[in-house]
DNA sequence: AAAAAAAGAATGAACGTTCATTTTTTATAT
DNA sequence: ATATAAAAAATGAACGTTCATTCTTTTTTT
């Protein structure tokens, strides 16, 4: 095998394919043999890099994941005071939304649709630790209304999914003032008022 | 033709096995062969209802989506306050994605992925109108924040179908007091502060 | 008995995957 | 350095299957 002597740039390729299709077409519309065309590579040469079809977009998936939070929480620190690490987590994850549209969208697709497998959603999942840490010490220092994760999720996280899918379609853009605009609505909708 | 003397429980049945298994495997995961068994029908039957499978997922969405916002103004008159009006079809909504959640489904997994055709799409939309209508007297009175209606609608609307996917997916259940928690942070995330 | 609706079988195209072969890379010997 | 042999990587064609759709026949309704 010797996985490491094959070429990563085929298989970089394989996985920027895969990404581009899987957004403008979906991942059952999209055949083996268009990926292997748009990476210029025989449908044949996936298979040594990927089980098959399935393992292939799990493994994209994972691996954009994993991306999209190491920039996430780049800059982040869990010694940061509660509502300046959630901002600096915030703006890190509307930047990404906003700049690397591309993986976004695949991963907007994959979380919303039954498309991936369950184990690798999970892992997929497991890489948010640390915001949903930082979401309990806000919790227990009172900065955070004490709700579940899964609101805070809805109205913090995921409308900058929303807002870059509408972007991606072409019918809304983005510009910094939405930022600001939209991070106020997200710290009013969880911050805790007494 | 002469469609209106065909069995309508046909059709529905054809209606609802569509929403079934696209919700489980996503449309272009589900042959029409699938959707005729649920359905007790001939795959060939199909064809006397629908052009061919994208026109009977187009027609399923166009559907589902007026049953939705049918639900969801039926109480609602734009004679009412604006706080009032918002509270009203923010209940509604939440109330049917709640309850009607295979309709709610089909509906996020269609928003959200390239499956439909772009002129449903916007036929979805147009049926929206009477919200965004409410939006505007909201920010002409001052009530709402006068930012954009993706924003208002990525913090008050879309957070509830992230949740009830959720809740599909059966890692969250949603309670009564959730609902009341997520209209808070709805409204907190849009309503206008002086 | 005629017309409409429904059915199952048939069709050609497209799919994911594998196979036999060729090309490229690596290691070795001169 | 160069030639060569072994190994690895990559390929295009082929396989069996499944798909959406159509065709011909049967059943049901009028």
């Amino acid at each position: 095998m010797a996985k490491l002597q094959k070429s990563i740039e085929k298989r970089d390729a394989l996985v920027q394919a895969t990404i581009d299709l899987v957004n403008n077409h979906g991942f059952h519309a999209t055949p083996i043999s268009k990926i292997a065309k748009l990476a210029s590579v025989s449908p044949a040469t996936i298979y040594l890099y990927f089980d098959n079809k399935q393992d292939l977009v799990n493994k994209v998936y994972v691996e954009v994941k994993a991306t999209f939070t190491d920039y996430a929480f780049k800059t982040y620190s869990p010694t940061m005071p509660v509502a300046e690490g959630f901002e600096l987590i915030w703006k890190r994850i509307a930047d990404f939304k906003l700049n690397q549209c591309r993986e976004s969208l695949f991963l907007a697709q994959c979380d919303n649709a039954p498309i991936i497998d369950e184990t690798s959603r999970q892992e997929g999942i497991s890489h948010l630790k640390p915001l949903l840490d930082l979401w309990q010490r806000g919790k227990t220092e009172g900065v955070i209304n004490p709700v579940s994760d899964f609101l805070l999720y809805a109205y913090t996280i995921n409308p900058l999914s929303f807002l870059m899918i509408m972007q991606q379609r072409g019918v809304f853009k983005i510009e910094k003032s939405h930022i600001e605009e939209a991070f106020q609505a997200a710290w009013n909708s969880i911050k805790k008022v007494n």
